[in-house]
RNA sequence: CGGGGCGUAGCGCAGCCCGGUUAGCGCGUCUGCUUUGGGAGCAGAAGGUCGCGAGUUCGAAUCCCGCCGCCCCGACCA
């Protein structure tokens, strides 16, 4: 019997990678900073994907594509969007290959360059301002409301599997509209869309906020975002909605005839979430022995594990069962491999996350019982078989219940609010968490706490209240708390 | 871009310092039998350009030089 899986108290961060891999979820590829999403990770990915996209056709949004390539002086039309992700960038400079002279294989041809060359996206602002240009004329034409789901590329210098990739999987919306009221109003339904799938679906308790100016998205004019905190203290940014203002209609001159036949350039609203989200879904609830999955996104909820006695009867009760629970809407797995012993079973589905096991066996047959597990506990109790699916229907809800519950406890027990530097530090270093804390307003404030403690601010939040106070670095007055963490 | 580590069977590693026949070990895989209510046991088998290149040597996984790749830790970011 092997621990595979680094322990949380060892070493946090390679429980994170172990789990990772040994789960299945993603692995390292041939190619630096870039990561194969593996089947058993990619369906909770295509979970979160259909529930997300079904919430934004809900919303009124439609699906679109754009390309993968930007020109790149389409990057450089937005002052403040270049500035932040000039540094990160994979530049297309050459369309050709051909044999090498010295036949060591093949090597650019130099006779094959781009006269301007590509970028591959970062996002996708440029490209679809540069689009919508041509599709708004009107205000009729507004609001237009469409989302992508696609891949980008930032050349990050340090990585790590999900939570930062140079490549990674998310949905971006972009939306236009005719007024500054309606695209903050989009912003900010949006931002609620992403919180509800994070509590919801994720069971991942979030804050909603807004980013302060040196956290603010490059070009935006306001970043609300949904925060998070992971189990060893540190936040994690889990979605961001932002209000663009005016700032990409003028830098790609998308103006529109208003109904009282003016003209007037279009309001923009963009919001993202990325398969990041697989990153929060481990740290925020699994523990030493694997993945605990929500019961809403985990591939399988059930998992039926059959105890080989030698008893053929076995496999009708077992069919019986799953049938009744799919029935019932739940995603069964029936484990008839027989190269493999039940305790095994037991440990690797519990190292998957599976929410509820089913162990059946003669001696239930017999007893007219099921023995059900659930992961998030790890209890065992015998169930009547009359009546099962109802308990079970009802254990998956208790299950997803039960984690959210968990991690909002974490969580609310790691906000804490200080009032002294030497507080707000012994707090950072000794507890972590979000740490509440009056500050003056100012970036280089903001700067110089980050230089000195790595917290940054991870957000205003939105309900927050206004208080007196004065700032914890300067002593500079304040009006109210923001949430300082450090954070992934 | 700095600092560190690693590269030997599908996976995880030992061997390298101190060169020497056929490169080992665990897990996994394959075959057979016995097993099966918490990570099975026994017997047998298959599986290797020792990251790449050049060099020293009678002889290199091991020593020298060069290169490549990945991971981890720090400065930038969802």
């Amino acid at each position: 019997m092997s621990k595979e899986i680094t322990s949380r108290a060892d070493d946090y961060s390679q429980w994170y990678i172990d789990l990772v891999r040994k789960a299945g979820l993603a692995d390292y590829s041939a190619v630096k900073g870039c990561m194969v999403i593996k089947p058993y990770g990619f369906a909770i990915w295509e979970n979160m994907r259909d529930t997300l996209d079904k919430m934004f056709k809900d919303t009124g949004h439609v699906n679109a594509y754009f390309p993968l390539f930007i020109p790149k002086s389409f990057l450089s039309k937005e002052a403040a969007h270049i500035e932040g992700f000039a540094k990160e960038c994979a530049v297309v400079t050459h369309y050709r290959l051909k044999n090498a002279e010295d036949g060591s294989g093949v090597v650019v041809d130099p006779d094959a360059k781009l006269e301007e060359e590509l970028i591959v996206r970062p996002t996708s602002e440029t490209i679809i301002w540069n689009t919508y240009r041509d599709w708004i004329q009107s205000y009729r034409d507004l609001p237009l409301l469409i989302n992508q789901w696609a891949n980008v590329v930032r050349w990050e210098m340090r990585t790590r599997l999900f939570l930062r990739t140079a490549e990674f999987l998310w949905q971006e919306g972009h939306t236009a509209h005719a007024t500054a009221e309606e695209a903050i109003e989009e912003t900010r339904r949006m931002l609620d869309v992403y919180a509800t799938f994070a509590e919801e679906w994720m069971a991942l308790p979030v804050v909603r906020g807004i980013k302060t100016a040196n956290e603010r998205f490059a070009g935006a004019v306001d970043t609300y975002c949904i925060e998070a905190l992971m189990q060893d203290g540190k936040a994690l940014q889990a979605g961001t909605s932002h209000f663009l203002g005016q700032n990409f209609a003028k830098a790609f001159d998308v103006q529109f005839s208003t109904a009282h036949n003016t003209l007037d350039y279009v309001w923009a609203t963009s919001w993202g979430v990325s398969t990041r989200l697989m990153g929060a879904l481990v740290m925020a609830h699994s523990d030493d022995d694997g993945l605990i999955l929500p019961p809403k996104l985990a591939p399988h909820q059930v998992v039926i594990v059959p105890i080989p006695k030698p008893l053929e009867e076995l496999s009708g009760f077992i069919e019986q069962t799953a049938a009744a629970l799919r029935a019932r809407g739940i995603r069964v797995k029936v484990d008839n491999d027989d190269q493999n012993r039940p305790g095994f079973k037991f440990a690797e589905y519990e190292k998957l996350g599976v929410p509820v096991r089913l162990g059946i066996g003669a001696r239930d047959l017999a007893n007219g019982t099921v023995e059900v597990a659930r992961r998030d506990t790890k209890s065992k109790e015998s169930v009547p078989t009359e009546g099962l699916v109802d308990h079970v229907v009802a254990l998956l809800d208790d299950i997803q219940r039960n984690i959210f519950e968990r991690a909002k406890a974490y969580r609310d027990e790691h906000i804490t609010p200080v009032d002294s530097w030497e507080e707000f530090v012994h707090t950072l270093d000794t507890k972590g968490g979000f740490v509440s804390a009056h500050w003056d307003g100012t970036s280089e404030t903001e700067d110089r706490i980050k230089e000195e403690t790595k917290a940054t601010i991870r957000c205003i939040p939105l309900d927050n209240v206004q208080e007196a106070g004065s700032c914890i670095r300067t002593g500079k007055p304040s009006t109210q708390r923001v949430l300082f963490a450090r954070a992934y």
